[in-house]
Formats: structure tokens, C-alpha cells, sequence
RNA sequence: GGGUCUAUAGCUCAGCAGGAUAGAGCAACAGCCUUCUAAGCUGUGGGUCGGAGGUUCGAGUCCUCCUAGGCUCACCA
């Protein structure tokens, strides 16, 4: 049951107030010991006529508040303090997380709307970095997040498979492209000839003109470049292929810019026949003065196209397909005018899905005081952070187990470590706002301490663990849904139960801001409540039955919590660890 | 120069729509394993919330100005 609309319904009928604007400036203190839920009367004191203080103090004595789910109801200067019954709540919400399971905090807001998530859209021929892995952790959580409550989710993956880039890559295979390194190791060959192309390039005009020329020719189809091209994109595509799988990461859609090569011409006849290209310097643009924005280049002076036009095409594309109620870009913050620019455009041509469409921007992976940057070469590959991640997880659950004496096989060990160092890599991105820049660093990224993914896979394990041995000893949860969850009422019980509660509208506050750290942080709060509880509690080995079973079900209900919260981030659980 | 974002503990970050004594993690220091997994827990120290004005009963939160920094400003993506 929802407290807050409940004691909003008494107050209302106290001070005159409607229920909803009582529910509206309804607060949680700061403090667990100034009660569960505060009411502000300073709004209250100008039409009555009196100090916040002394209105606070009129309602609490009220002899209204006599439900059994409020515990006492106190004044303390301008607020008006509710304490809500501990028992009555343990009941309410340890039953309902028992009996919805991983359900509860689903949700069907998004029934019947589609959600597209362009997200991760690496460039074909460059290595996965870990900048690249910003974009592919959130938008996976975020997929999982709008699909857990209800909406219809699209994944696309916008293929970085076009542009002038790929002149470059064909004139540089055929100087100096070798036919079995890049058979053996594709990205290191591509990446090796794109490198050496930038620095011969600088002596050499001739190359750029070449590079110009190859892009003109795939661009119209010449079977000798096309091949080229496809060649690489299909090995790309499976080296990339090899990451996702690691990760979890699935998409619908691999729909590329090269995808959309061919509708650009319908871009330009519409924009043509709302009258809104311009001719600039012999280019093409819109102009976008009544939006405060530079003019946007749609056609470039030699007649080939953009990104800009690649853009439109898809977000035109997407609408006739999917009709979607949202369409979301997780694409870097440094890319945001490109975004302001596109949508504006379609703004302008009286696109009225314009509004729907929506640039989720991170921040900037860097290292040290420099940008990653592949023609540099100054770049972290993700295959080598997520070794580097599980090796170290690997040591540890060696050791843990030596000293633990389980009995865990290798295969066991493996599939532990894996999961744990990938995902504590997917937690360091979600861990805080998306629009922080991270500071690559080793220590960091491979800090298994605190508020960290083996944290909460840990606390999740741990959990399991008690469950085990209970079902060993034969004692089960089961007969705590009587009022035995009412015995559950220490201030440990107390507070996680209040953060149990949360965590639906913690993963709605993440879907509405495309934060997932909204989350991440209630999970973890959730681990570090359950640990607090854990040390100081015995839950197996208290003398009571009823105790110990209603403490058994908060466990499960723990599980459920870290379990589904850390599967909407993209991480996996143990069962041990 | 225009646009935009950021500035909170030594470090990394929270602080939801203004509200009660500004919170976590890491690091430091002091403790807790004959007892359910110590990747854990408890405690201590640490802050003029970048600066100055203003709005308000009340500002880390809103407005203005200033300072510092990041990103960005059409024929790359």
C-alpha cells in the first residue's frame, strides 16, 4: 500500500488541503528518527494566520490519525511527523515482493509505445574502445529498463559504416594492406594501415585525392570498392560480434549509415518541397536562425552526403517504420548540436515526431589529460579491461575459495570470474550521472571495493548462500507470511525494507531521465542496508522460528531486489562467489 | 568571441520538484572473523557547497554578474 497517499487522505481532511497537493509537498526527513513521513506547514500559516510551529503542533494532536498502520504522529517545530507501524510495513512490503517475485517492479506505463534505443554504433575498422563501451553499457541498461516496464523496445545499432573514412581505408589496403594479418586479426590490420595512411598522408596530397576518389566510387556502387567495403564491415562485424556476446548485448537492428545511403535522395525532395534548402558556397543547408542554431548542412559542395543527411534519413526511416513514441540517440555529449540541429530540421519540415526524438548524451572517456584517440594509437581496448578485470576476479575467487574450502569446480570458478569482472566494468559506467566525463584509470576501473558491482554480487551471493542452508535445515520462509513478518521491526529491518520499497520508482526515475544511475545507486543501497542488517543479526540461528522465518523472507526478497536491479543494469548474479 | 555543460570532504561522486544537523564510496586512523561468505561491518577525523550580489519565512538547489575548466561552433563522424 502507497503510506503517503493514505496519510495525505487524513490531512486532507484536517486542513482543507487536497489530497493531491498534500501528497505533493509530503517529505521524507532527513533523519529516520524524526519519522517516516513530514508534513511542511508553511503553506498552511499564511491563511491561517499562525506560526508553521504552532499549526504543526494543532494537527499532530489530532485524534484523527487512529489508523492501524500509523505508529504516532509528532510535531517537531514546522513539521508534522508520521511513524509508521514497523510491523504493519514489513508485512505489506516483504508480502508482495514475495509474491510478485521479479514482477514487482515491473511496471505497464509503456504498453503499447515503442522505444528505439540507437545506442553503441561503433565505427567498422576501428577497435572497441573503452569510450565505446560508455554508450553500449548504458544503452543496454536502458533497453532493459524500458522493456521492464512494458514498452516495446527497439535496439539499434547505427553502424559507423560509411563516410569519407572508407576511401582512406580502401586506398590504404591496396598499398599496403597484408591479405593474412588481416585474415588472422582484422581491426589490428585495418587499424594499422589507417594509422600509417594518416601519417603518409601529411607528405602526400595525392593520397587525400585517392582516399576522395575511392569514397566517390563505393559511394556509386563500384563493385571492386563495394567489395572491398563489404569485406570489411562483415569482419568487423564479427570481431564486434565477439564483445557483445561477452556482454550480453543484443540488438534488432544492425541498420547502418550505408543503410540509409539510398533514401537520401527522398531527404532532399522533401526538404526541397517544403522550400528549405538553401544553396551556401555550393553546398546545401537548412537554416535554423528561429531555433537559435547554425545553419545545418545537408548537402555538401561536391554532392556527396553527411552525416547530417544520414541522420534524417534514419530518424524519417524509423517513424515510418516504427511509429515510435520515442526515439532515443545515446550517442556522446560532444555530437549534442549535431543532435539540436537534425531535430530542428525535421521541426521545421513540420515533422511532428521531431519532438519525440531525444540525444542522450555521456560524457567523455579520457586518459589522464588526453582524449583516446585512434589515429593516435593512445587507446584502451575493451577486450583487454575486461581480461585485465576478470584475471584479477579470477585470483581472488582462487584464494576466497582456498580459504573457504569450497568445493567449486573449475568450470564454476571460470564462469564466476567472468561475470563478476564484466560486471564490474558495466557498473563503474553506471554508476554515476551519464554526463560525467570518466577519468580512465586502471586502480579505479579495477577497484573491487564499496560500491562496486562484486559488491552487490557479493551481498547477492552471501544471501543465497543463507537460503541454502536453510532449505538444508529444512526451514523455510514459507510460513512467514502470517503475521510473523510483523516481528520484523528493528531499525536495520526497518530501513531496508523502506529501500525494498523504492525501488520500482527508483527504475521509473531512471527510464524518465535516461539516468541509470538512479538505480544502480538504490541497488547498492540496497546491498549496503542488507549488510548492515546481516551484521547484526543472526537470521539462521535465532531462537525464535517465526523470527527466523520472517527474516528469511526479507533475504528473499533481497535477492529478488539485487537480482532484477543488477540484471537492468546488464550485470549477472552468482550463486556463490 | 557565440552556444553549452561543469565547479560539493584529500580523491571519485550523490543531493529528486528550494525546506529540519549537506551525504556515500575510496584514501587515513581505531576496532570486529572458535558463530549464517571479512569482495563484509562498526567508529573517528575531514566542508566558508568556486566567488559576489539578489529573490524567499527558508538557497548546495532559483535569478544576475564574475572566475576557472571541459565540450562545441557547416563541407569528418
Amino acid at each position: 500500500m502507497d503510506y503517503k497517499v493514505e496519510i495525505s487522505a487524513l490531512l486532507s481532511k484536517i486542513t482543507g488541503l487536497e489530497s493531491e497537493e498534500i501528497a505533493r509537498l509530503m517529505e521524507i526527513p532527513p533523519q529516520s528518527d524524526m519519522g517516516d513521513y513530514a508534513f511542511p506547514c508553511f503553506i498552511l500559516s499564511k491563511q491561517m494566520r499562525k506560526s508553521p510551529v504552532m499549526i504543526a503542533a494543532e494537527i499532530a494532536s489530532s485524534s484523527d490519525f487512529d489508523a492501524p498502520y500509523i505508529d504516532s504522529v509528532r510535531s517537531q517545530g514546522p513539521y508534522v511527523n508520521f511513524f509508521i507501524d514497523k510491523g504493519h510495513y514489513a508485512k505489506s512490503v516483504v508480502s508482495e515482493i514475495l509474491q510478485k517475485g521479479e514482477q514487482y517492479v515491473s511496471s505497464n506505463i509503456g504498453i503499447g509505445k515503442t522505444v528505439i534505443v540507437e545506442f553503441s554504433s561503433p565505427n567498422i575498422a576501428k577497435p572497441f574502445h573503452v569510450g565505446h563501451a560508455f554508450t553500449t553499457v548504458l544503452g543496454h541498461s536502458l533497453s532493459r529498463i524500458y522493456d521492464k516496464l512494458g514498452y516495446n523496445v527497439v535496439r539499434v545499432n547505427h553502424l559507423g559504416d560509411y563516410g569519407t573514412q572508407f576511401g582512406k581505408l580502401i586506398t590504404a589496403y591496396r598499398l599496403w594492406g597484408d591479405e593474412s594479418a588481416l585474415e588472422a586479426s582484422p581491426i589490428d590490420e585495418l587499424l594499422r594501415i589507417y594509422v600509417l595512411f594518416h601519417e603518409k598522408e601529411k607528405d602526400d596530397p595525392q593520397l587525400t585525392q585517392d582516399a576522395r576518389d575511392n569514397f566517390r566510387r563505393l559511394e556509386a556502387g563500384e563493385p571492386e570498392e563495394k567489395a572491398l567495403w563489404q569485406r570489411f564491415r562483415d569482419l568487423s562485424l564479427k570481431a564486434f560480434a565477439k564483445v557483445y556476446d561477452r556482454m550480453g548485448v543484443t540488438f534488432d537492428s544492425y541498420k547502418g549509415e550505408s543503410d540509409y545511403s539510398d533514401r537520401i535522395p527522398g531527404v532532399i525532395s522533401f526538404l526541397e518541397e517544403k522550400d528549405l534548402l538553401i544553396d551556401s558556397d555550393g553546398a546545401r543547408v537548412v537554416m535554423l536562425d528561429e531555433y537559435k542554431l547554425p545553419p545545418c548542412l545537408v548537402v555538401k559542395s561536391d554532392g556527396t552526403t553527411i552525416y547530417a543527411s544520414r541522420d534524417l534519413a534514419a530518424a524519417m526511416f524509423r517513424h515510418e517504420h516504427y511509429n515510435f513514441y520515442k526515439n532515443i540517440y545515446v550517442v556522446g555529449l560532444p555530437q549534442s548540436l549535431h543532435f539540436q540541429q537534425v531535430f530542428a530540421v525535421l521541426d521545421k519540415a513540420g515533422a511532428d515526431y521531431a519532438k519525440n526524438c531525444e540525444h542522450v548524451g555521456f560524457g567523455l572517456v579520457k586518459f589522464k589529460n588526453m582524449k583516446f584517440s585512434t589515429r593516435e594509437g593512445n587507446i584502451v581496448v575493451l577486450e583487454d579491461l575486461l581480461n585485465e578485470s576478470i584475471a584479477k576476479t579470477l585470483d581472488i575467487i582462487r584464494s576466497n575459495a582456498e580459504l573457504r574450502q569450497t568445493d567449486m569446480s573449475e568450470d564454476e570458478i571460470l564462469d564466476i570470474a567472468n561475470k563478476v569482472g564484466i560486471g564490474s566494468v558495466i557498473y563503474t559506467y553506471l554508476k554515476s550521472g551519464r554526463e560525467r566525463d570518466i577519468v580512465f584509470s586502471w586502480e579505479e576501473m579495477l577497484d573491487f571495493e564499496g560500491d562496486s558491482a562484486p559488491y552487490l554480487i557479493y551481498t547477492y551471493a552471501r544471501t543465497r548462500s543463507i537460503l541454502r542452508k536453510a532449505m538444508d535445515q529444512g526451514i523455510s520462509s514459507s510460513n512467514a507470511f502470517d503475521d510473523a513478518l510483523s516481528l520484523l521491526k528493528s531499525d536495520e529491518e526497518f530501513a531496508l525494507l523502506k529501500l525494498l520499497s523504492d525501488l520500482p520508482d527508483a527504475i521509473e526515475k531512471a527510464a524518465s531521465s535516461n539516468e541509470p544511475f538512479m538505480l544502480s545507486r538504490q541497488v547498492s543501497r540496497i546491498a549496503r542496508a542488507f549488510n548492515r542488517f546481516y551484521n547484526n543479526s543472526s537470521i539462521l540461528r535465532d531462537s525464535d522460528d517465526r523470527l527466523r522465518s520472517a527474516r528469511l523472507a526479507i533475504c528473499e526478497a533481497v535477492c529478488t531486489a539485487i537480482k532484477t536491479g543488477t540484471y537492468l543494469l546488464g550485470i549477472d548474479v552468482v550463486e556463490r562467489m
